[in-house]
DNA sequence: TTGAAAGCGCTACCAC
DNA sequence: GTGGTAGCGCTTTCAA
């Protein structure tokens, strides 16, 4: 920059009021302005990142924390808050936790040493702490796909009770008796409220509940495939079953097919969150579809506002979304009994 | 950081050293050590880190360019990476491109203000200069996926020629004749070569060359899913199809499905990429699996390596990763004729 | 309308 | 073994 000003006998002063274009606001000659933004283009001139969030404070980043990269649902979503993101001049460091806490509070901790302006999290268990941290130091942060119960901050989710309710409904309304739900033992709101939607409908209309709950495993979701195939093994006579989202689909897909059982003939199947494959395979598959690009726009809107208008000064926004139960081929009314 | 040398009656010099674990190298007590380190933890000290970034010039922070992290093969590359980086000390900045070379252009230079000490970098089509200048600049950087032809670069990318020959000779060897290929209009050098192969396989089996480009549009991919229907319509001599890359596979089946052909019955289908809809649909597909895990990991290690022993002494690595094919059942051999 | 200079928090050179 | 201090590149206050 220095350079820059030597060259054009101006100060650093004069050059860094162009370059953050408050020439007019500080009242810069025209002749000058255009001197310096000249000079700029010539040399290909660019601010030094580092000095400037030294010196402000603000780096116009903000961290994703999303709990799978390589799960469409966490894919997409994050796709849209970037977009969202660089069209309003922020930057956004992504990082996957892969569900593993330890992982969540040292990302939290390295982005905040890096200065993020804020951030948008899909909370793990036990984040409890270092969401409080968050809070505490007024930077702002939206949860997405899940909250923390019993702390009250920004978040965008969806009505995951209605929608495990609508799914569960529409199988009972079909006829099915015998309705399972695959889940994952973790405790997680999301998780919780769709298993609750699940368990009204179940009451209501007076039927067995059978739940099975898959361990988080690492790394590898071999275990989680054979608990399942087991489950399916075991338990014959279940005429419907419920997985509680894409990820645990697909492993169910997978098990009914080493079962050797015909979806939507011997077992009929819904999920949580839609995906390609439930969508195009044969038969497709009902979904409560979760509204991915509201999500990711959603948040970002949030968050923006919030680091716009100051942390504080605006209440916590929560706001839920209503899933699309979209229903296809795998759950057909059935036939006689 | 004064805070804490004032405190102890020390000098931010030896705060700094403890901090940085150079206090045995710069022979500093370990009576010192402990009570630094203990004051630390009690303040829950945390360097800042644009102030190291501004004095070190290195940001440890790596960026990661792809063209869709919606994707599942970008995602799950980026998952791959991201952890590596991670366990080595790296965060990592993750970008989508959407094919947009602006796009591309622009995150590479506001990259570079951010000072990230290297990149990976999904190439869009008419990146060279920007790559150029990477390579004058000394910034290390691996490309991924596909190369700039003509420059020559670090790259991890697989034998697309050898894939798009292996999947095509497949389908003749099963007594298929009329295979189509479709692609992708944007001349990037993955499409080629897998159309290259393709080539190869065709003229040495003396059979008819049929080729689907299919163009980049906009955010959406109905007008894309037209164009794949309407050719398969037209076209209905066809006895195999060969889709290019996933992205493609997925609306293939689409338009298959809309054109009420049955996939290895009237039609044989093989995709470049794999994909859990390829995996699990009903018949599975056959593909040429990329190596997911290997293309991240090689990627990042040689990335790595060049950010340690500099960038100019080491000659630039091109790795060539084999791709896996993996027959299914939507090639069965050709019965009767 | 422009300039001088302080200082953001840290590292690393050199001195003791 | 430890400390003093310059300076990384920028923004911003105050002065001219």
């Amino acid at each position: 920059m220095s350079d820059i000003a030597n060259e054009l006998g101006l100060s650093t002063t004069t050059v860094s009021f162009v370059i953050n274009n408050k020439a007019e606001e500080m009242g810069i000659s025209e002749d000058t302005v255009k001197k310096v933004n000249a000079l700029i283009k010539k040399k290909g001139y660019k601010p030094n990142n580092a000095a400037r969030v030294l010196r402000t404070g603000k780096s116009n980043t903000l961290a994703l924390i999303v709990e799978d990269i390589g799960n469409s649902f966490f894919g997409n979503v994050s796709k849209i808050i970037e977009m969202v993101a660089n069209k309003n001049g922020y930057k956004v460091f992504f990082s996957s936790t892969e569900c593993d806490n330890q992982i969540a509070k040292s990302l939290i901790s390295v982005m905040k040493q890096s200065s993020v302006d804020g951030f948008i999290i899909t909370a793990t268990i036990g984040l409890d702490e270092e969401i409080l941290r968050l809070k505490k130091e007024e930077i702002p942060f939206v949860l997405i796909d899940r909250i923390i119960p019993g702390i009250e901050t920004d978040s965008v989710t969806i009505d995951n009770f209605s929608g495990g309710y609508q799914l569960t409904d529409h199988l009972i309304s079909q006829g099915y008796k015998k309705i399972a739900l695959v889940t994952i033992t973790n405790g997680m709101s999301q998780m919780e409220d769709r298993r609750l939607g699940y368990k009204k409908a179940i009451e209501e209309a007076k039927i067995e509940e059978r739940v099975l709950e898959v361990p988080i495993i690492d790394n590898t979701n071999k275990d989680q495939l054979e608990i399942i195939s087991k489950y399916l093994y075991d338990n014959k006579d279940i005429d419907a079953i419920f997985f509680a989202t894409n990820y645990l689909g697909i492993l169910g897909i997978e098990a009914i097919k080493e079962n050797r059982l015909q979806i939507g003939k011997d077992i009929a199947m819904v999920s949580f969150d839609d995906h390609d494959l439930f969508r195009l395979m044969n038969p497709t598959i009902t979904v409560a579809a979760q509204p991915l690009e509201q999500i990711g726009s959603r948040a970002i809107a949030i968050l923006l506002k919030k680091l716009k208008k100051g942390y504080t000064v605006i209440p916590p926004i929560n706001e839920v979304l209503a899933p699309e139960i979209i229903i296809r081929e795998s759950t057909p009314t059935v036939k006689h009994k």
